[in-house]
Formats: structure tokens, sequence, C-alpha cells
DNA sequence: GAGTGGTCTAGACCACAGC
DNA sequence: CTGTGGTCTAGACCACTCG
């Protein structure tokens, strides 16, 4: 029942293994996986042991579980996106997703500064969207995005004319690609004269800098995203405990 | 064993008196917890239960778990304040505490402004504590400290002439209060003139200003921070899973 | 009622620290 | 060797969802 070699715990083995098999998208997001009894049996362990793989897994929001329903892959739903991957929240507390205007979009090769962040080769063929955010009706946001062509097939014309405003729902829709992780760097930059204009602003004014590389479940990067924000009403969250 | 009304599990009952037992200082930072069978007898009930609440609380951070050795009350060592409360990291991404200079240490009476970060009415005797900070040698950083006087008596006299650089493990060292959690504002800021001066800038150059209130185990707030830094060579790191 | 996850218990054994 | 936390199992019962 056990390895002798490697001694991993047993129940790590089973969130490996689960792990891998969310990667591969043997189950959907928002789908249901196995019963704990089921998972047990498939993998000759006792329910407790694969409960403890399934809290683990919980934990890292990777699956969502259900008393009386079940286990089911984790969504990025609006709900998720608001309050966990996006920290922008107005200065009375207000959280609202924000809409956003595309400004431009095209694949390009990989200069020196994308492949670095992707971890691809320079020349590799990236898409790159050019867009403002919305945040309570005001221009607020200019962002540029980042993705690596070739996990994205077809992208450019895939995308609808309205660009769907939660992207990491698009990506897991379309793509079966999870976000499951990302890091995020933050400084204070002057704007820069296109950005001051996007965004209405005296030039050289003070911007909040997100520089956010997200990574999908296998660990690989699978967008680089540059977002500069005036935190004239808005703040940036962070909550450590 | 179990509670008729309220019907809060049995483990989660066990944390809340675990947590007030910690808040009340019944064990130092750093001292050992009684075993888990010790705890378990204690309370009547299984040893499993009182895993499960020791879990949840070293999942909190507020205590450390050693296989072999016990389970101790979490301290803020400078490995923990560096990457836990401190997210202020070198652009190479080398981590290092960040040394500091006194401008200013006095008490007064809270302004409305202290007042309400603070939870207390205005008026009320506060510390007020004006410090710059150096990161890599360069001043990046400044600083100003609200506390709560009551909560710190004779703060002003009791602080050594070199201001402790990790002031979170003077106030469990001194006072027996835990910072457990803090909320963090983030805003791009134009630096004022006396920052400007204080950190060799020039005037209006683009700050990060960072809002904290910390909260002790009791869930009260004991500190406003806010600071206000260059991220010329340095950035706020946030990772987000 | 049948099926799911959530709690609680009890006991066995393993891994590690320290005397 | 003893005592600690860590893993694993097995079974009972509870709470919730749905047909």
């Amino acid at each position: 029942m056990d390895a002798a070699p490697g001694f991993r715990p047993l129940y790590l083995q089973v969130k490996d293994l689960l792990i891998q098999r969310l990667a591969t998208g043997a189950w959907r997001p928002g789908e249901a996986l196995p019963s704990e009894f089921g998972l047990a049996a498939e993998f000759n362990v006792s329910q407790g042991t694969v409960r403890k793989a399934l809290d683990d897994l919980a934990a890292q929001n990777l699956v969502v579980r259900h008393q009386g329903k079940g286990t089911f892959v984790a969504r990025h739903t609006p709900q998720r996106a608001l309050f966990h991957f996006f920290h922008l929240v107005a200065d009375d507390g207000a959280r609202a997703l924000p809409g956003s205007r595309v400004l431009g979009l095209k694949t390009a090769k990989a200069d020196r500064i994308e492949a670095e962040h992707l971890g691809l080769k320079p020349g590799t063929p990236v898409v790159r969207l050019k867009r403002v955010r919305l945040l309570g009706g005001e221009v607020a946001i200019f962002e540029r995005i980042v993705l690596p062509a070739a996990r994205f097939p077809n992208f450019v014309q895939r995308l609808p004319a309205d660009v769907p405003n939660e992207v990491y729902r698009y990506y897991e829709d379309v793509y079966g690609i999870t976000v499951a992780r990302a890091v995020e760097k933050l400084k204070a930059v002057a704007a820069t004269a296109e950005e001051a204009k996007a965004l209405n602003l005296t030039r050289a004014a003070p911007l909040l800098e997100i520089d956010r590389i997200a990574y999908a479940l296998d660990g690989s990067a699978v967008e680089w995203r540059l977002s500069r924000c005036s935190t004239a009403h808005h703040h940036y969250l962070s909550e450590i405990e």
C-alpha cells in the first residue's frame, strides 16, 4: 500500500495523482469528482486518507466541497475572481469587477523581457492584448497582457468582439487552462504620456504598477500582465494572517 | 460532550478555548503547549479532535508544531517577520530586514484619523513613532507608527535607545501582545516635501504607500502604521494561490 | 431514503527528538 | 527508551441535498 523508497505520505501521493488528473483535464472545471469512497476504492486506500488529500486540495482552492453534494473542480467564478484574484478595492470598501475596453490585440514574437516572464525562448509567438479597465465608471487601469500563443491557439481570431471581462474564466472554458497561482510585484511609478492620456491624468502622475505572472496547474507560466492603476479612489488590499 | 444549542463542532470549541488561553497569555510566546493527549484528557475529547483544533491553529500561524518535540506558541522570529509580515523585496529577489533610524517619539492625544484606525475615542492617549528605514544600506521608507498608549504602558520611557528593529517581537517580549493579523492598503502617492528630503528624492516622486492596521489575538487593533516606500530598487511581493 | 461530505472516536504504527 | 507529533485505518453517527 505504501512506497518503500520515495517515502511520501500516502495522502500526498493521492493528492499528487489527483492534481495530475486535474491538470490533464480528466474532469472539467465545475464538474464533480468521484465520491470519497469511490476514490478510496480506486486508489486502494481508506476513505480518511482520500479525505485528507481532498482537504488539502480544497485549501489550495483547486476543488470546492459541498456537504451533501460532492467535491467539484474549482472555477473562476466572478465571486472568486473578485475576492481572490483581484485586489483593487474602492476606498469605501466596495468591490466590483472592472469593465474593460480593448486598445489593441495582436500576435508577435516574444521580446527578451516577455520571454523571461513567461519562461519562453525569445522569438516564440505570443499574443499581446492592451486595454484600459474601468472602476466605478471611471477609467482607472492601463493594462498589457501577454500570453504564450502555443497554449492559446487562434486566440486573436477566436476572441469575441466584446472581449470577456473575466479572462481567467475564458481561459478555462475555451482552452481548459486553469490559473492556479499568481505572483504580483507592486511598485509606485510615474505615468507615461500614453498612460496619462488614456487615464485622463496629468503626465507623471503616480500610478500603482502591478506586475503579475499567472501559473497553470502544472506550474508553468501562462500569462504575464502589467497593470498600471490610478489609486485616487481605490487601493490594493492585502490581508496578512 | 457536545453542546445542544450552539451546535459548533467540538474541535472548533476546543480551538476557541485554546485561542482564548493564548490571548490571555496562559502560555508565553515560544512556550510549549501540553501534548495532544494531555489536552484531550483536559477537555474530555479524543486526541484526534484536539489534533484537528491544533492543525487549524497551526494553519493560522498561531502555533508551530514540531514532530517529536511538541506544539509551541508562535513567535515573531526574524524569519517569520521577513516572509510573512514584511513584503518589500529587492528587485533581484533578495530579502533583508531593514535597518531603522528614529526621527521622533512622543505621546499625544489621538486625532480623529488615528482614533478611527485604532478603534479608539478621539483624545485617547497614543504613542507616535516616526522613523526612516533602510533597505540595502539606502534610506527607502518613511514610516509613522501609532499605538494605543494604554496597551503599551511607559512605551516612550521604556524603549531602548536603539529602537528594536523588529517591533513586533518587542511587543511580544515586553507587553505580551501578539500581532496575529494585519490588513494593508496600498496606494501610489507623490512624496511630500518632508518625505522627499528624508528619502533623498525629488519632490513629488512616486512612493508606494502602505497603510497597515495590525490586530492582536483578541481581534483588537494594536498598531496603525503608515509607510511610504521608494520602490526604485524594491517591490512589494504578493503571492496569490 | 439514498448518497454525499463533516465530525468524532479508538487504536495501531511510523518518524523524530532527546535523554 | 520514552514521549512527541504524523499517518493510516475502520466504523459510527450527524448534517445536508436531492429525487
